[in-house]
Parts: C-alpha cells; structure tokens; sequence
DNA sequence: ACCTGAACACCGTTCAAGT
DNA sequence: ACCTGAACACCGTTCAAGT
C-alpha cells in the first residue's frame, strides 16, 4: 500500500503522536474497506464505522473528519494496488493491463468507482495512476492535451462499467447459465476497453504523427 | 410491483379516473424536472416535491409510491426529448447526433445520467433509445450480440461523461479562460464519442463481415 | 488523547386520521 | 379521492462531557 504519510487525503488531527495514530489510520481505512466490500460504499456509514470498529456511533469523528474525508481515503485505499506495467512494455499493452488491474481491484469494492467518478478530489493513487495513463498515451504518439482528453475517455469508461455492472440485479434469481467450458464469455469490460484501444490505433493512424 | 399496465415506470395508483389522475402525473414530473433542474437529482426528496406542488411533506406518497419510480419517472422524462435521425441516415451520422442530443438532454437536468447508470430500470424510452442504438450498429453490420456490447460501451461513455461533468468543482472561482475566438474548444464529451466512433470503425474493418 | 451521548436537521416510508 | 401529521428508523454533523 501507499507508503504516503498522509499525502492530501488523510484526516487533519489535532495531536502529533507518530505511533499510536498511524496505527489508527490504517485500523480505521481497512474497517471502512471490510465494510465497503461487504456492503458496498453506499452503505458505508459514519456510524458503522465506528460499530466495525467497536466503538459508539460517534467514535468516527475523532479519527476522520467527515465523511468526504473517509472516501477519499476508501478509494485511494482500492487505487492503491493497482499495477502499472513497467515503461519499456508497448504503450497497448500497458493500457490494457492497467485498465484491467483497476477493473478487478475496484469490482471487489462496489460503489468505489461512483465515488471516483462523481468527485472532484485528487488523492495521491489517483494522480499516480491518472499521470501513467497520459504517460503511455504520450508514449504512443499524442501530444499532451491528446493524451489528457483519451486518458479522461478511458477513465470515464472505465468508471462507468463499474457502476453499470454494479447496478442492482432486480430480482431475478435467474442463475444465469455458465457458458460453454471453453467459450471464455470475453467479458464485457474487454470488449469495451479494446473498442477504445481500437479507436485509439486508429486516431494514431489517422492524425498526422511526428 | 403491479399490474403494470402503463408501460413500466408509471406510479401505480388506486382510482380510475382519468382526466383528473393524468394530468395530476404530468404535474408531478413537470414539478419533480423543475427541483431535478434547479437543484439537481440528488437534491431531489420526496418533501421536496411535495413543497414544489404546494402542498404539505407526505403529500407524493399519494401520487408517487416511491422514490425509485419517481427517479423512474424522471429519467423517462427527460430521455423522451432525445432526438433519434432518420433512419435512412449513414449509421455513423445517426449514432453520433443521437448520443449529442442524449448528452445535451442530460446536461439540463445534473444527478439524471447517474440514476440511469445505476439502476436497473427500463422505462419505455430507455427501451426505445437502446434498440434504436442496437439498430443503427446493426446498419453498420454487426450481429446482434457485438451491437449489444458496442452499444452498452457508448451508453456508458454517455452516462460516465455526464456524471464526469457534473463533478463539483471545488471552490476554484477561477474564470476558467474562454479560450480565443474562433477556436472551438473541440468540447471533451466529442473527443471521446468520436474515439469510439473510430474504435467502431476500426473494428468494422478489422473483423470479416459477411 | 480518546471516546461517549444527546441533540439538530435532515432523509424515506407507513399509517391513522381528517375533509 | 386527496391530503395531513405524527411517528419510526435511519442519516451526517456538532458539541459538551466523561475518563
């Protein structure tokens, strides 16, 4: 995880002792992932933090601010292991194998991806991964507002199928076939992210290039 | 829910008598778009509504049985302005002025694209605006099942682009240069429609057609 | 320093009651 | 038929108070 002292998104606190409240900070952000993952971002709650935690209603506000606050801190956590392919790999394959990191790291944690899409804040794994992204896309060829807007396309997309594939199932307690044992489904995710990469070839091919 | 006669995301409401019952409905989405407007979806409360029409808080549950087929009404509403060309059109022309009216419907009304994101609900005009999305790839020559995926792949671009926008921007009272003269600002929400258009072109090409 | 409890201003929802 | 008011179980947040 983040070696990041506090980097932005951590909680202001009054005192100064180093030991005890960095402890607290990590127990506090994996109670708040624990829940998240069982219950999904919208029912996280200040006052069911504190009862993860096992103390009364209003122990979150000693440890974290606001509620802001507290996802800011949930979704750096999530964004936190997401793996960026090392730069000497083509620019395709390390788009690709980061968008699919991020998909599986933010689908164990539902409803983080609304959070990401829906505000503003920048927490530090979020400018990691976000100056990654516009470094690959330079790296094949765009110019830096290019790579800005193609980057903001993909993270959109990638936001947006979590929230679509996240949505409540109605009731159907349909148990949704399989599939054949060797037709992998080639997952929805995919089929939409190699649209993008495909229109991103194309732009590249299309654009006069230096 | 009931006897859902109305096309889906209609209240269900006891009495039968039309003239009176049908025009109260228009009233209750004209009222419910107005705060939807002004204040945006998430600002949207059942008292609220209540207030707008002039009446006292628990007064929409009479109209409205809940908040889910109120956001159901909403998001109808708003999606029933969308313009959808002639379907004699060149598939690219017909996708690309459907999703710029959708985006500009959507813009008008802040919180509509994220409910539309995340919830499971088909009300007729997301039904209508999908298959003439699933039609016009079919033009293009895909099978039904590659529509289906490239069309979920711009439908959430759309929604992910909308909920993207409506991020509060923080307290930067800048005034946000604007930008010389003639030089359109080529608008974010158009770079990425058209890096999927180019996606879906590239993959036309790419893969054999019959 | 670390936590508790009561309180405030909100929610969605239910329900008995008024006219 | 159409609406009101009180009530319940929740929220986020503040704050005085305990240890």
């Amino acid at each position: 995880m983040s070696d990041v002292s506090d980097g932005g998104a951590a909680a202001a606190r009054p005192g100064r002792s180093r030991r005890r409240t960095d402890l607290s900070e990590r127990e506090i952000v994996a109670a708040a992932l624990r829940l998240v993952a069982r219950e999904g971002a919208d029912n996280l709650t200040m006052r069911g933090l504190a009862a993860e935690l096992g103390l009364s209603s209003m122990a979150s506000y000693y440890h974290v601010p606001s509620k802001t606050v507290l996802f800011d801190l949930v979704a750096d956590a999530v964004l936190a292991d997401v793996r960026v392919p090392d730069s000497e790999e083509p620019w395709e394959k390390r788009l690709r194998e980061m968008f699919i990191s991020a998909r599986s790291e933010l689908a164990r944690y539902p409803g983080v991806a609304a959070l990401l899409l829906s505000r503003t804040s920048e927490t530090p794994n979020m400018r990691r991964l976000s100056s990654e992204l516009r470094r690959a896309l330079r790296q094949a060829g765009f110019d830096r507002a290019e790579s800005d807007a193609l980057g903001e396309a993909f993270t959109i997309y990638l936001f947006g199928r979590l929230i679509f594939e996240g949505r409540a199932v109605a009731e159907s307690a349909a148990p949704a076939e399989p599939g054949p044992a060797g037709a992998r489904p080639a997952d929805a995710f995919e089929t939409g992210l190699d649209l993008l990469l495909a229109g991103t070839r194309e732009l590249l091919r299309t654009t006069s290039r230096d």
